[in-house]
DNA sequence: ATTATCTATAGATCTATAGATAATGC
DNA sequence: ATTATCTATAGATCTATAGATAATGC
């Protein structure tokens, strides 16, 4: 059987993995714990001596799916490498990531069953929602840091409505046309006055 | 028991609103055909005379629950009220709507789930899409026809986006930061150059 | 001795169907 | 005769737990 502490702490990353892509690709509801556990090469019984519940695991799952933009700026950032608005833009909103949620923005994928889940995992949701609201207000160029907050919280909506919107339609030209559009209109706006 | 064909068409709309209503609420998957029957005062077995399948309410249940600018617009103008781009705005960004996501935007309350829907469902979506873009197009006031769908599409994606952030938020203070910084760029932003 | 994982299963769902019942509508 | 709805249930889930097994780590 083999279970060391460090063995365990091993598996408990793999199901935690493993779980935050599913869910993104197939919702919060997609799929069972056995079916979970079969994935990481285990069986339905051992899951309980890693979560107390099932949304226990659905916090942990979700909040690992979170901060992919940070760590990717950061290292881009320590490689040396400039990070524009523009080259996030670009790298959130194509077909790409349209097709592939499993790796994608999990506010993106998940959202609306975000907000029907349980305390927990609101409360970490708010905690990354702020943090990447920051993120991309570092990014801009306004000079007026409230200004910069704001412009990052259209552009953070944007991202996350365009994207859903792309994904829900049949149509592949107009999922095309909505993240074309939004990419180049959010790299052109600017507010007629500042707030 | 009760059942000539105009009762049928009665029980048919009562079960596509109760069930349009329920989706926005508690997701696709957030409760059985059984719970939903009880709603509507009926018993499971008589469902499957009314739809082939759970995925075929789904899909007329999900297109129901789209349509509600529009119906409200034609209202508005037909009241001889002016409807204007910042009514929208106003109409759909704020917490009211926010709180009671059974009676608003589908798009909002559904689209990720939408997305892993099956194939009619997502060509009923595409189409009320096309509509919803069409019809924030013709509140817009730009002249050129192509601006005013590019900047069509930016809001609706604009909305969606900061209504499933402000609902996914736990944070109150937050969730209204959302709402409110996104209705005030919306109704203040033009693009710096045409496409 | 402790514990990570396994097998097996209880109990609660859920979708879909079969067959009965009672009304409509020819 | 047809059919809208009912009761009852088959068969397939799903979460969570009980108890066995086999490894770790004192």
């Amino acid at each position: 059987m083999g279970h060391s502490k460090a063995q365990k702490t091993r598996t408990h990353k793999r199901i935690v993995s493993i779980a935050s892509k599913r869910f993104r690709e197939k919702g919060l509801a997609g799929f069972g714990i056995a079916e979970l556990m079969k994935e990481a090469g285990l069986t339905v019984g051992g899951f309980y001596k890693h979560f107390d519940s099932r949304d226990d695991l659905v916090a942990e799952a979700v909040n690992s799916a979170f901060g992919g933009w940070k760590r990717r700026v950061d290292a881009a950032k320590s490689g040396g490498a400039s990070v524009s608005i523009a080259k996030l833009i670009d790298d959130y909103l194509n077909a790409a990531h349209r097709d592939d949620p499993g790796t994608g923005c999990a506010f993106s994928a998940l959202a609306p069953e975000i907000a029907r889940s349980d305390k927990r995992t609101r409360s970490l949701t708010s905690e990354q929602v702020r943090n990447d609201i920051q993120l991309i207000a570092t990014l801009l160029p306004d000079k007026d840091k409230r200004t910069a907050r704001s412009r990052a919280i259209l552009t953070f909506s944007a991202f996350v409505g365009a994207m859903s919107l792309a994904r829900a339609v049949s149509d592949e030209a107009l999922s095309r046309e909505i993240l074309k559009t939004v990419a180049e209109l959010l790299k052109n706006f600017a507010p007629r006055h500042s707030t």
